[in-house]
DNA sequence: ATAAAATCTATAGTAACTATAGAGTCAAGA
DNA sequence: TCTTGACTCTATAGTTACTATAGATTTTAT
């Protein structure tokens, strides 16, 4: 099958897949006579992988180094269940930092109720002082 | 002061803080007579209205129309409570997703313990297949 | 035979910076 | 006074994970 084909089939865009090629996320397949790229099932396969592991937030870094253990299965993977660690330690992370982020944004939110001019705007007056606990 | 000093007292890079200027969400200041920028104290306090807003992860198209509308004061301020309302939507839509994230990691992980080789490797096995509910 | 659709490569754009190169400015010490 | 080192200037390229474009080539359909 052509790249049209595999974009459809699995719901990545022409240009990510050759963008993928390039960063070595995708193995480069044979091309026709013409130069078109020319797939089989297993590049669906590969590519569902990685599109996969993307859903995760890996980064392509992350994932070339999957798709490189792929390749030499008698490593063990105790490495893989580290990098599956520290992502969820960044997930778990950045949840946190959300979860005060929104908690501001409420508190600036209720400290202007509607129909004030700007000068009496309490967001962008919070906004301008530095509080002790905002960097 | 110059623009060493600015960094300092803000916690901004120099490099930053002539991106902002780049930018405009920070005026353009008076030069020295050899075209080094010189800064006061509105200028310390408008780049920490700025720092305060990257705080909350405004972006700076949204920090700007912010820098823009404190200098046009007789503007009613539903636009900026609307923008923060967005805003916490969007922390509040980025917040869930991370939680389906981080469940699918740790039942990840949890598919493979340590010692084992990359063949029975659950992570990647489970990575490898498309399940439903798992784009 | 010709027109349309698909594909190819290479390049530039996105956000919010960071890093670098090469040149100019300034203050302090010898 | 001269020089050294620290600081600053502009312009440019790099970062991540793509997306969009231009212009050329190939294939498919009529």
């Amino acid at each position: 099958m052509k790249i049209g084909k595999l974009a459809e089939l699995t719901g990545c865009s022409v240009q990510t897949i050759r963008y993928y090629e390039k960063e070595r996320l995708l193995a480069s397949y044979d091309r026709s006579e013409g130069n078109f790229r020319l797939y089989d099932q297993s590049a669906v396969e590969q590519l569902l992988f990685v599109k996969h592991c993307r859903c995760l937030d890996l980064t392509l870094a992350e994932i070339r180094q999957l798709v490189e253990l792929k390749r030499s299965p008698s490593i063990q993977c105790d490495d893989i269940n580290r990098m599956v660690e520290r992502h969820i330690h960044q997930v778990e992370q950045r949840m946190q930092e959300l979860k005060n982020l929104r908690q501001q944004l409420k508190s600036l939110h209720d400290s202007c109720s509607s129909n004030r001019t700007i000068e009496q705007c309490g967001i962008l007056q919070n906004l301008s002082v530095t509080r002790p606990g905002v960097p």
